[in-house]
DNA sequence: ATCTTTCATTAGCGATGCTGATGCACATGG
DNA sequence: CCATGTGCATCAGCATCGCTAATGAAAGAT
């Protein structure tokens, strides 16, 4: 019962982790609960560890190491088929895009509808998830592209997962801004420094606005925690509940404009920019690089 | 015969593809040939295509894709391993150091003997290696700690090969310099905007300067072509080289200056600086707590 | 206290992966 | 042109592995 570290059995640790319990990340895998057992301690055996708290079922300190690692292990391992089976394919016409909730813009649909214009008999799909939702599906081959957004330095690419090489291109750039209710002390400000509101309130929107987290790690702070949050995808009620003074919200600066109740301030330093980025496998197929010059151009 | 992309099957592909033979690699692995063979056919068979050319044995368009991400998961795996293993030591009193080679000045060593002289019974283990290596060394836990150098936005931690959660801290910064022949024309300029000298003449020392690949990423350019490469530790032999016009390479500016026949002349744009780090597991041992805050504070 | 749920253990069987032997294709030297 | 050697592919056989099914044990729920 000796296998090094065999996916099958970090897939299954995964999804006891995730279950819960054993029993019904057997039935989810398609396995015995036998066979789950086993995998668990064959695992244990190797590593040498407890890794599984039982009843209630949960990871120790060492399983969330190894779930740490697990994870992106086997979204590789996907990655990897998905990529080598992208080089065989002679590809339909069909174009599949995975999008961040924010990038779903109109110069995102226009720009379908002249690919799809151009295309004729080309499958259309677009799918809202989150960013890196989006970006493993690129990865896995369920999507053709995706498009994320988030903070970073104007030079710099968004953070994304790395599991392996893709291309990343901008397709549009925006200043970052703060979006506070008009009564609001700093609501007259022409700018402000985002590191000074890490412990003000705010609404953590991940669907509408700036995930909280890529602030935290934008100016590595520890701040920047939730004082509520929204789940919504529609930007005038994450304005409304803003302008009701449940807390502020990053967002871009065109997107933050114009919201009954509300002051949309600048961000000065660091210097950040919401930027909206395409990804997709580094060899694309037509339909992609179609979008991604009708995006760029 | 159907293993779903072991990593076993992973690594004897990579072995072959390192050792252009499958019997050479079956000695290697300590397997017969006939088992190399069949995994080879495993993964083929799993993937649908053919991964591995033979007669001469080199990999396929497909083979060099897996290649990529096969070796960052083997890594993984191991990093994984180590990962966990750490967690259930109790350390000895060990202290195994992995530096770049430009990383190893004065400092670390003085901090190192402070370390020494204040932990009684500390086996120290100092080894020079690459930048990746030397990360790579500290995830597979070869290594307790890592010094890498490299270039980067100011506010930018180095771009490291990402295995898994790691901590680093910068312990240097120093403005990156072009070190050019005291009478080259550029030589009189009080700074240099690092775009400009994507063609220039350029000398790749890897071990001495910053290799000329992270310039090429650091600017996002194809230029930086080595016109002469310089595989030694030296500085002064590459400020000899540089010296009689075999081409200019680029250097943080307090390693640049006092070097006969040049001149060391600072990077304006883009904002650039070359920066030392330390690289650790996020549980270091108490030495590696020592070293950091030696050459922290 | 009994029942229920859930994980652990065991036996047994089919499938897997290894070795060793042999086959086959290509290159090289006489 | 054939003989020989080298290196990968293939095959048979065997030991091992990983699965299922059945049963055991232990913690909650009723």
């Amino acid at each position: 019962m000796l296998m090094h570290m065999d996916p099958h059995l970090l897939r299954t640790f995964v999804a006891v982790i995730e279950h819960g319990s054993f029993s019904a990340a057997a039935q989810g895998l398609g396995y015995t609960q036998s066979a789950v057992s086993q995998h668990i301690a064959a695992l244990e055996a190797d590593l040498g560890t407890r890794l599984v708290e039982r009843r209630p079922v949960g990871p120790t300190a060492a399983g969330e190491r190894l779930v740490e690692h697990a994870r992106p292990l086997l979204l590789r391992l996907d990655a990897a088929r998905a990529d080598i089976a992208r080089l065989r394919q002679v590809r339909p016409a069909r174009l599949a895009v995975a999008c961040a909730p924010i990038t779903l813009t109109p110069a995102l649909t226009m720009a379908l509808a002249r690919v799809r214009a151009a295309t004729p008999g080309l499958t259309l799909a677009v799918e809202v998830r989150g960013r890196d939702e989006a970006v493993r599906a690129v990865l896995t081959g369920a999507a053709d592209v995706a498009l994320v957004d988030g903070v970073a330095a104007p030079s710099d690419p968004l953070p994304l997962p790395d599991a392996g090489p893709m291309s990343t291109l901008a397709v549009a750039e925006a200043p970052l801004a703060i979006l506070l209710p008009a009564d609001h002390p700093l609501a007259r400000r022409p700018s402000l420094r985002l590191g000074d509101l890490a412990d003000a309130h705010w609404v953590d929107a991940p669907d509408t606005a700036v995930p909280l987290g890529q602030l935290r790690s934008a100016v590595r702070s520890d701040g920047f925690t939730p004082h509520m949050t929204y789940d919504g995808t529609d930007v005038r009620g994450l304005g409304a509940l803003v302008a009701s003074g449940h807390g502020l919200a990053a967002l871009p600066l065109p997107a933050a404009t114009g919201l009954a109740g509300t002051a949309a301030v600048r961000i000065r330093a660091p210097r950040l920019v919401h930027r909206t980025e395409v990804v997709h496998p580094r060899t694309p197929t037509s339909a992609v690089r179609a979008l991604v010059s009708e995006l760029n151009g």
